[in-house]
DNA sequence: CCCGGCGTTAATGCAC
DNA sequence: GTGCATTAACGCCGGG
């Protein structure tokens, strides 16, 4: 079993087990842990920016619970008007029409 | 600290450490556990009913997922009605009118 | 409306009324969904069931997270815990986290 | 229907059009709620590069659940990480799972 | 300041 | 084996 399959299949690994640099499996490991915990940085900071923008319209007056569902009503009927073109042979699906 | 409290801060705690019987604690998680796990019993064996309804419909010549895209409607028309009352309300709330 | 004519909301499932198989068709796929819909009560009914069951427990002063994971555990195999868990060990030392 | 009146899907949000307090309303809630609508739509592209990495991770061979577990573990306080442990562990010997 | 409710998001199981 | 539908977990938010 190669270092690669060895991430998988339960052999020993570390980062440096004596070796100069690490063996690769181990360093893709920590490229994509990396990768996806700056995605998750750049989230947090945009769920912040979210949270102050619902503050904001608190603080102007607005109720934020209706704001939400006015947010989420805008983005279901976005996604009711992709499915509506299916519903209709759907529908005929469902009786067996076709 | 009390048997009772040994399940929350951490102390030592078995099903029968040198006692007869157990402590109270561990059967009180005991029965909480299995209880859960009664009802998760039944949540199977519904969703296997489920499954099969489909499937007869199925063999009937229904399509499946038209079927479930009806019974999901027919759930989001009767949550919409229930809620419909407090929609105007709330957008009315949105806009800082009430 | 009437209960018959609510099938999907509004109007009539059936495009062809007057012919029998139509009818039959409808009346077959009402079936079909009053017993899922029958089922999904049942289904609802367990799921607060649970939900009071920890609760309860938590009144008890019992930690809920830790209650699921447990409850979680005695379902999951015990070899293919261990083998994950001998994974996860892999992917910790190959990042240095122990 | 312009993407002026579409609001909400339907009608004009400001029963009281005529007014200018009424329009400022809408006005200012239409700032809102498209503040909202442009970060959400970055928080869309960035879950889906997150699902690509651990995409990409998977066909490079590694446990996608491990890998979410390591991002979470490297997330969490090792203290607070510990202390569930022992809840855990204290829960597991009152059930005898240990 | 804590609590329960809710909305979002990840995980599991299923059908194809 | 891949995508999807359901289900459970998590974190945020408003109220008491």
């Amino acid at each position: 079993m190669s270092d690669e399959e060895d991430l998988i299949g339960g052999g020993d690994l570390s980062s440096d087990e004596g070796s100069n640099s690490g063996n690769a499996a181990a360093s893709r490991l920590r490229s994509f842990v990396e990768r996806v915990e700056r995605i998750e940085v750049v989230q947090k900071a945009l769920a912040e920016d979210k949270k102050e923008v619902y503050a904001e319209a608190k603080g102007a007056g607005f109720d934020t619970k209706a704001l939400r569902k006015i947010v989420s009503e805008r983005k279901a009927n976005a996604d009711d008007l992709a499915e509506f073109e299916s519903i209709l042979d759907l529908y005929r699906h469902a009786l067996g029409m076709i």
